[in-house]
RNA sequence: CGGGAUGUAGCGUAGCCCGGUUAUCGCGCCUGCUUUGGGAGCAGGAGGUCGCAAGUUCGAAUCUUGCCAUCCCGACCA
């Protein structure tokens, strides 16, 4: 078996499986499609959720739960949603199992038990909280109605990849109601907000944020607001939308509500979200072919202290030395983690850790307590120092802090040396084939030209950004007038 | 659902073309001793319906047919 984690110029899609799988963070599952989160990178979307959760409620969300089964009838309310999601559901349409009349030990389907109405897994949960906001919103005083919900969601997708696209995936969808169109605009926005304050702070992941073109947008809603990423391989990534639904939910599962004058109006919807496909950028955007590389901020374990020693006399001495330092960092609110298991040996730890992309390393051997010192390495650039016992903790604390800029910062570079302008068609081809990343280009604004651009190059609009400035241009592909560039990618 | 490939121990594999003792090798696993500053060494050991079914044959991992599963490339997508 391979040691060496595959080298991403030969093949990225083996590397990113790697990375995963080393590292520990998922495995692929016996269910088709699906994954096993392991404890570890559990451990990592724990941290992920609890930072966006205080962020909620921060902003005057709300938790709940709906249930994981949509009646037909409810979910096909609303049209454009319900056909935008109808190729990839899973139905439930039996309740029952029974022993095999014809094979002993089997269980078939039992047709008595067919249901009435099909149940179908929700793929997003619009119409059962729609039907169910129905009868929370009677009056102006209902309303904003600010919830949020951590679930899982089924999506039956023909091809699978470890948490970018799996069967089944975990995430949190907000929905909200409001009384007026800008409150509504207002939340969108300021989830765009949130999600992007979270990559980019806390995850060290650069966004671009945007709005998407008519085609790329939710089912179902007026319109998407969006972060979008950029890979090591130049693909961008969607990492989290925020919907403005204007009232199209509202009407589809009459949810009215009186207002001061009281008169019955419609409310206004938002809905938003992110998924374990965070992950999955996570791992794209940071690692190296030694493995994951995880932003302090949010990595399961921010240090590990790896003893070295001969003898149980040895040993005495380090755990001495090293149940003070874990006790000063934890008090600092840090995660460490003492691996004395002796029964690997360092060398297997430091390249095990490694792959985990845990950020600092900590060596502790009698060599260094005979000198006060210890080795200290981060993996962001597997830069190795001897440093003082003395003040030690202060300076992990500030390493970590330099990490998570220092990590943030190469993404960002990266990111922006792979932003460029095209002005003709064959700039466009050749960007994408061989420098690769966002191609900022003149489009004429229309559905036809967007799905033209995509057959013949496999390039996307991945947003138009907020920030945009507004400039007279000649669409890319057919030469028609444009008021101002978009963003194009190949996308994940 | 179209195109391509692959199924041999927990993982990765040799053997298949050209049928013939007890199915190869590495990693991992178990026991013991020695080790421990970058994936340890030695010794011993356990582990197999060769994807499933039928056929051809004295004899099938190997040939034939059917089925099943998985992976890769498309279409679809957070």
């Amino acid at each position: 078996m391979s040691k060496e984690i595959t080298s991403r110029s030969q093949d990225y899609s083996q590397w990113y499986n790697d990375l995963i799988i080393k590292g520990g963070l998922a495995d692929y599952s016996a269910v088709r499609g699906c994954m096993v989160i392991k404890p570890y990178g559990y451990a990592l979307w724990e941290n992920m959720r609890d930072v966006l959760d205080r962020m909620f409620k921060e902003t005057g969300h709300q938790n709940a739960y709906f249930p994981l089964f949509v009646p037909k009838s409810l979910f096909e309310a609303e049209e454009k949603n319900a056909e935008g999601f109808a190729k990839e559901c899973a139905v439930v349409t039996h309740y029952r199992l029974k022993t095999d009349p014809d094979n002993k030990g089997k269980l078939i389907v039992d047709p008595e038990a067919k249901l009435e109405e099909e149940l179908v897994v929700r793929p997003t949960s619009e119409a059962i909280i729609w039907n169910t906001y129905k009868g929370w919103i009677q009056s102006y005083r209902d309303l904003p109605l600010l919830i949020n919900q951590w679930a899982n969601v089924v999506r039956w997708e023909m091809r699978t990849r470890l948490f970018l696209r799996t069967a089944e995936f975990l995430w949190q969808e907000g929905h909200t109601a409001h009384a007026t169109k800008d409150e509504a605009i207002a939340e969108t926005k300021q989830m765009l907000e949130v999600y992007a304050d979270f990559a980019e702070n806390w995850m060290a992941l650069p966004v671009v944020k945007g709005v998407k073109s008519a085609n790329e947008r939710f089912a179902g809603a007026d319109d998407t607001y969006c972060i979008e990423a950029l890979m090591q391989d130049g693909k961008a990534l969607q990492a989290g939308t925020s919907h403005f639904l204007g009232q199209n939910f509202a009407k589809a599962f009459d949810v009215k509500f009186a207002d001061k004058e009281n008169k019955l109006e419609y409310v206004w919807a938002t809905s938003w979200g992110v998924s374990t496909r965070l992950i999955g950028a996570l791992v794209m955007a940071h690692s190296d072919d030694d493995g994951l590389i995880l932003p302090p901020k949010i990595a399961p374990i921010q240090v590990v202290i790896v003893p070295i020693y001969k003898g149980a006399d040895q040993k005495a001495a380090i755990d001495e030395k090293v149940s003070a330092i874990v006790k000063e960092l934890k008090a600092k609110g840090i995660r460490v983690k003492y691996d004395d298991n002796d029964a690997t040996r360092p060398g297997w730890k430091f390249a095990e850790y490694e792959m985990k992309g845990v950020p600092v390393r900590m060596a502790l051997g009698n060599r260094d307590l005979e000198n006060n010192v210890v080795e200290i390495a981060r993996r962001d650039t597997k830069e190795k120092n001897s440093v003082s016992l003395d003040g030690i903790v202060d300076h992990i604390a500030g390493l970590l802090e330099d990490i998570q800029t220092s990590i943030f910062n190469k993404a960002h570079d990266y990111r922006e040396a792979h932003i460029t302008k095209a002005d003709s068609w064959d700039e466009f081809t050749n960007l994408l084939d061989e420098k690769t990343g966002f191609i900022s280009a003149h489009w004429d604004g229309t559905p036809e030209t967007e799905d033209k651009i995509k057959e013949l190059t496999k390039a996307t609009i991945r947003c138009i950004p907020l920030s945009n400035e507004q400039e007279e241009g000649k669409c890319i592909l057919t030469g028609n007038p444009s008021t101002q560039r978009v963003l194009f990618a190949r996308a994940y």
